[in-house]
DNA sequence: TCTGGGGTCCTAGGACCC
DNA sequence: TCTGGGGTCCTAGGACCC
């Protein structure tokens, strides 16, 4: 049977996700903030009728928010991560294939369901509406592409009650003249720009271009979105497990930061984060890497990027060990007479914990047996009393002045006890 | 003052080897 | 001063996604 993929994905998650346990919000616009309050990424459909775009710096908004009443969030993973394991429980047990996408989105395949994949989809958009409360959005199609593409007119025409199978259109070339070069699946900024000066506006002028001469300009996945676009599946469900390949952790500092002790302390602390992430997939590393950005917005001030790559001489997943890497990464790349906007950690070369391969040498002292059940005494505290309860002395004091800045967050309704909604009868 | 963070894939080019 | 072809591996950069 051929595939039918559907797209569903939650309407303006975070958004919905902030209204969820504040029923005095349900008329206003509201708005979430990246990290460090930077700008915008959710916004509800009442602030995008007020016409502030994704993406949009929030200091160049403020006063357009204030002056129109929008709650403005910073952001809080705590509670969209909470909420979307729910929104994905439900879609796994309803589904009998599905692969989740990103923390809003999941693909399923609905070939073969009961009822017919419109009748399916539209139960199960109100089962997942009943139980978590969150407004999905669900796209059928061929193709991954062509179900993303259905998904945007299920959200775009209300009369679609949020559900659209691309097979069921009396004239798909008609939908793709309406869809715009850059809204389809695969093809950004730069490409869209490309392509339209090309005279290529929108997604049928694309689909009938000569497929050589869209594998040359833009490279084997442009040629697969074509072809997608033409109704030939390129991207199977689950595109392989996709095993990790690195991990990052980096953020952009609450305020600049020019002096090496903070620069240790953050990339300690991002590394503290990366090792829990490799930890959690029961793997090691066997390569960290640390990098120093000053800020790009501003041209005039000293510039200094650098990383630098440190290899480890056995795959580990030991915090110290990794902590002592980064530093000394760190020293080599560190100037001093910067203002550093932002720092970060990668680890690479992940391999499962189990199949590492041991260096021919002697193992060094700081990787003996007896540091993985450290490491699982310290995760496993953590997991039970929350994030931090214990951590690593290189990270410096809680209240550091370079971490973000996230002056708008709402509460952890639900994964902290004293963060729990109260009821008033 | 104030412009996110975390990923993937693809290609070109250099280093190195035989 | 002249001097090949073929292969692998790594890295940097570009493009895309949410």
């Amino acid at each position: 049977m051929p595939p039918r993929y559907a797209l569903i994905d939650c309407n303006n998650f975070y958004a919905s996700c902030e209204r969820l346990f504040r029923p005095d919000l349900r008329q206003r616009p509201v708005v979430v903030l990246s990290n460090n309050d930077g700008c915008v990424i959710a916004r509800s459909a009442e602030a995008k009728a007020l016409g502030i775009p994704m993406g949009a710096p929030y200091f160049k908004y403020r006063a357009l928010l204030r002056r129109h009443g929008v709650a403005v969030f910073s952001s809080n993973y705590a509670l969209y991560g909470d909420m979307s394991a729910r929104v994905m429980g439900v879609l796994a047990r309803f589904c009998p294939e599905v692969a989740v996408y990103s923390i809003d989105e999941a693909f399923a395949n609905l070939s073969g369901v009961p009822g017919g994949a419109d009748a399916f989809a539209r139960r199960l958009k109100a089962t997942v509406e009943a139980w978590t409360g969150i407004a999905i959005s669900i796209g059928i199609g061929p193709t991954k592409t062509l179900a993303k593409l259905a998904n945007r007119f299920a959200k775009n025409h209300p009369r679609l009650r949020g559900v659209f199978d691309f097979a069921a259109s009396q004239d798909p070339d008609r939908l793709l003249r309406h869809t715009a070069i850059a809204d389809i699946w695969g093809i950004g900024r730069r490409h869209g720009a490309r392509l339209a000066r090309h005279g290529v506006g929108d997604a049928l002028a694309f689909r009938d271009l000569d497929p050589t001469w869209v594998r040359r300009k833009m490279t084997v996945t442009g040629l697969h979105t074509l072809l997608e676009l033409r109704g030939q599946p390129c991207h199977a469900l689950a595109d392989g497990p996709a095993d990790r390949k690195t991990i990052l952790s980096s953020r952009s500092f609450g305020q600049p930061v020019a002096g090496l002790d903070e620069l240790r302390e953050a990339t300690a602390l991002h590394m503290v984060r990366a090792a829990e992430k490799l930890r959690r997939l029961h793997a090691v590393a066997s390569c960290a890497h640390v990098f120093l950005h000053t800020n790009p917005f501003r041209p005039g001030l000293p510039q200094h990027n650098d990383s630098a790559s440190v290899p480890l001489a056995v795959a580990t997943a030991h915090t110290p060990t990794l902590i002592r890497a980064v530093h000394a990464g760190l020293a080599r790349i560190y100037r001093e007479g910067f203002e550093f906007k932002k720092c970060g950690v990668m680890l690479s070369g992940l391999e499962p914990v189990d199949g590492r391969w041991l260096s021919l040498l002697d193992l060094p002292p700081n990787d003996t047996p007896a540091h993985a059940p450290l490491m699982r005494a310290v995760d496993t505290l953590n997991a039970r009393w929350g994030r931090d309860t214990v951590t690593f002395a290189a990270v410096g004091p809680r209240e550091a002045a370079w971490h973000m800045r996230r002056d708008m967050r709402s509460p952890r309704y639900t994964t902290a006890w004293p963060e729990l909604p109260e009821v008033r009868a």
